[in-house]
DNA sequence: ATGCATTTGTTCGTATGTATG
DNA sequence: GCATACATACGAACAAATGCA
C-alpha cells in the first residue's frame, strides 16, 4: 500500500463518504459556482488526478457521477464539457412536473404566482369544452429545477367538474395532487399545441431569461381516464434551456 | 313562389352549378385576391344574402363551404373572418410534407436550395448514429403551402447505408419519392425535438418572415420498418405561421 | 347587474329541380 | 307520363352568443 492510499484510506474512514463522492462533490460546487460555465472543458482526468491526489479511476468515478446527473458531458478523445443547461421535456401521454425534473437529476421546486376563481374566456373554454363565461379556477405556477425557473404554467380546471379543486390547490400547491383530493387519481395528455413567441417584460423577468431569447409556448389539454377534459394548460418555457421531445 | 325564387332556380338550370357554389367561389376568389386579408370580418350573413339576391340558408351553405376548407372562420354572435394564415403541423409517425399540406387544402410546392455530398459533422453524426466525418448526403428543401413558404428543411442521408440516394434525390426534387427510389418503400418518425430560436438574415428571407419572430426549430429522426435510422432532419418553421400539434 | 340590438345557429314547413326506373 | 327519392332553395320563427350602453 503507497502511503497516499492509506492516506486516502483513513480520510475515508473518519467521515464515512466515499473519496470519488467528496471528488464529485466538490466539482459539482465548483461548476454550480459559476467557476465553469456551460460548455467549458474540464480539466483532463489526469489533472484531476494529480490535483485531488488520487487514481484517475477514482476521478473517473466521480465524473461518471456528475455525468449521469447531467451536469457533465464526456466525450471520448475530447475531454469532459460542463452540460449545456438544456432540459429535455419529454411528452407523453403522462407528463408529470416533479417527475420530468427528477428524471434529469435536478431538485422540483416552485412557485404559486396566483390562484383563484374565475370566468373563461374563449380561448380556455375552447380548451376546456365549456362555454364562455363558465366558471374555472387558475392556478398559475412557476416552475424550478434546482432553483432555476424552467416553466411557467397557467392552469384552468372547470369549476363545476371538479368540486373543490380551488381548495384542494391551496392545500397542496400543486396539480397532480390536488386533483387526486378532488377524486383524479389518474389524468392523461390529450394534445399538445406547441408555438413560439417572444416574452413579454414580466414572462422574461421570472424565467430570467433575456427578452431577445424565444419562448415555447405550449397548449395542453389533461383529461380523466373516461376521457372527460380537466384541465387545459398554457405553458410557457425559456429557450434554450428547455427543448421539447416527443417520441411516439 | 316569388319572383327571385324563380329567377335563381333558372339560373340554376341555366349552367348546372348550384347557387351556393357559385356564391362559395365568389367569395373565396374575393379572399385570396387580398380583398379581405387574415382577421377581416366577412359581411354578415344578411348582407350577403341581400348582396347575391338569395335566402339567409344558401349563404350558410357557401360559408360552411369555405369553413370546412378552412378559409374563414364561423363564429356565433360575432360573425364570419378570414382564417388566420395557421397550418397546424401534427406530429405522428408517418409525418410527409405534402399530405399535411393538403389536409389543410393548400396546394404543396418546394424548392430544392442545395443538394450535395458532405461529411457528417457531430451533431448530424450523432443524429444519424454515425461517427463525424462519415459521407452523408444533404437535401435542403423550402416548402412552399399556396405559395408561401412555411417550411426551410435540411435532411441528411447516410450515404453509405442508402446508395443512390444522391441521383435519386435530383431525380425526384422529393424526400419520400427518392427514398422509395432506393428502395425504402416506408419510413416512420422515431422521434421529434422541438426548441426555438431568432432566424438569421437569410432564413427570416427564405421564409418571407419578419426578423423579430420567432422561428420553431425541429430536429427529427426518421427510421425505416426494420428501424435503421435512414434519415436526420432539421426543419425550421415561421411563427406564428406555423404550430406543432401532437396528439398521442 | 340588466336590457337591447346584432349576428349566427337551429328547426320547422313548402316548393322546385334532378336523377332513376 | 308517372312515382319516388334526394338535394336545392326559400320563408318564418326562435334559440344562443356577443357586444354595448
Amino acid at each position: 500500500m503507497t502511503p497516499e492510499n492509506a492516506a486516502n484510506a483513513r480520510r475515508l474512514a473518519r467521515d464515512g463518504v466515499t473519496l470519488w463522492r467528496r471528488i464529485a462533490e466538490t466539482l459539482r460546487r465548483e461548476i454550480l459556482a459559476g467557476g465553469l460555465s456551460a460548455g467549458d472543458r474540464l480539466p483532463t482526468e489526469g489533472e484531476l488526478a494529480a490535483r485531488f491526489g488520487v487514481n484517475r479511476h477514482t476521478v473517473r468515478r466521480a465524473l461518471e457521477e456528475l455525468s449521469l446527473a447531467g451536469l457533465i458531458r464526456i466525450e471520448q478523445g475530447r475531454g469532459s464539457f460542463v452540460a449545456e443547461d438544456v432540459l429535455e421535456y419529454l411528452v407523453g401521454p403522462r407528463t408529470r412536473f416533479s417527475e420530468w425534473i427528477r428524471r434529469h437529476n435536478r431538485e422540483p421546486s416552485g412557485r404559486v404566482l396566483d390562484l383563484r376563481e374565475l370566468e373563461a374566456d374563449r380561448r380556455v373554454a375552447a380548451g376546456l369544452g365549456l362555454r364562455t363565461g363558465a366558471k374555472v379556477v387558475l392556478f398559475e405556477h412557476l416552475g424550478l429545477a434546482d432553483g432555476r425557473p424552467i416553466s411557467l404554467a397557467s392552469h384552468y380546471f372547470p369549476a363545476a367538474r371538479l368540486r373543490g379543486i380551488l381548495e384542494a390547490l391551496r392545500a397542496e400547491q400543486a396539480v397532480t395532487r390536488a386533483l387526486d383530493r378532488v377524486g383524479v387519481a389518474d389524468y392523461l395528455r390529450q394534445s399538445t399545441r406547441v408555438t413560439a413567441r417572444m416574452p413579454t417584460a414580466s414572462e422574461a423577468a421570472l424565467l430570467e431569461m433575456l427578452r431577445s431569447r424565444p419562448l415555447l409556448s405550449c397548449e395542453n389539454v389533461n383529461v380523466d381516464r373516461e376521457g372527460t377534459i380537466i384541465e387545459f394548460g398554457l405553458a410557457r418555457y425559456p429557450t434554450p434551456r428547455v427543448q421539447i421531445v416527443f417520441e411516439p
